[in-house]
DNA sequence: TTGACATATTCCCGTATGGGAATATATTAA
DNA sequence: TTAATATATTCCCATACGGGAATATGTCAA
């Protein structure tokens, strides 16, 4: 077995910064792909592409206008990813808890 | 440039399943490589390597007892993937507050 | 039609993957 | 010491990556 393809899941889709820039830059509204060609500086073929991995794990949407492709973020798509980490978050908490107590012990000696 | 590196951050490190798992086993408590093994039913050389490129991203830490290595997950590097996820809940969650409008629209007619 | 614009797809290639098998290293026990 | 246990590392290979260049497809305008 090799690596996971990147359109096994978000997770994998998500691992690739660009496709995270991506997705920042859909994440107020929807964007032609010659918009995050420019916004990104990167090229519009690699740019379809990193849209195709997102589309085909559901992460955006795209519908046509004239000769444009609009895409745009389906949020809903990184709610796993979310859930997830929010697993963890009580971990840190609890940790970030336990380093202020003993600052205050020691600032109270 | 080809694909990131597993070891270039969490996102990439957390994208194989397995190593997924072997956080989620975990988070409870610190265990030792066989007790990875045994529960994951995955060969230990894999398992070592998969706990190899959690480290090098800090995702775990580790100690020595006796023969045994002992790793804990360290919940503070998983917080960047939390944060930029949360940065998304609020979309999903303006989505599903329509949906639920709608459908009472509905009940209403 | 033809041409121009917007996007998608194909082909190429250097690179890294994850697993298994075999082997190396570290630690303890006898 | 030597043997046994626990873990790490190396070598192998099939697979897919992301980017660039070139090309194909789709849509509108004249």
């Amino acid at each position: 077995m090799a690596r996971a393809a990147t359109t096994s899941d978000a997770f994998n889709a998500v691992a690739e910064p660009r496709r995270r820039d991506i997705l920042n830059f859909l994440a107020l509204q929807e964007k032609s792909v010659s918009e995050i060609v420019d916004a990104l500086e990167l090229g519009q073929p690699s740019v379809s592409k990193h849209l195709k991995v997102l589309k085909d794990v559901g992460l955006v949407d795209s519908r046509r206008e004239g000769r444009q492709m609009l895409y745009r973020v389906n949020a809903m798509a990184i709610r796993p990813l979310y859930e997830w980490t929010s697993t963890f978050e009580r971990l840190w908490r609890h940790q970030l808890a336990k380093v202020k107590e003993n600052a205050e012990k020691k600032a109270n000696l």
